[in-house]
DNA sequence: AACTATTTATAAGA
DNA sequence: TTCTTATAAATAGTT
């Protein structure tokens, strides 16, 4: 999508990188929410930026993925 | 996106709802998988489908999701 | 942060 | 249910 298009490679200009980042985590999270809206399903995302700052959608509603989640995610 | 613009509800046709869901599911893990590769991000998406069928996606590099998610996973 | 030209995702239909 | 296609939505590059 957008002007040209774009080959799925690690972007190496950081600002270009950091501006995609911001747009296509919105973009994600608000896909994971209609899905679990749509179809009734249950959804949990993370998502950890190169700069480690957490972000996050769960749907609670069958089931929670939350608070589990938080503890789970380590460094290997 | 499609033939008409669809409310975002939940789908009552328990046919177009698994359809729905299907494309929606592999749309999302794919935008996920993009978004881990362009931007140098760690993510993790879990998929719980209604009949409790689980489909995931975990970008191992710098953190590995997947290990706990397994455990954290669990009805309320 | 907004815009808009394009690409991509997908709702219906075949 | 797999493929097609018209259309909605996301977004890359621009301003």
């Amino acid at each position: 999508m957008g002007r040209k298009k774009l080959e799925i490679k690690r972007i190496e200009n950081k600002s270009s990188r950091q501006v995609t980042f911001s747009k296509r985590r919105n973009g994600l999270i608000e896909k994971a929410r209609q899905l679990s809206v749509l179809c009734d399903a249950s959804v949990a995302l993370l998502v950890l930026s190169a700069s480690d700052k957490l972000y996050s959608f769960s749907s609670g509603d069958k089931y929670d993925f939350s608070p589990f989640l938080g503890f789970s995610f380590f460094p290997i």
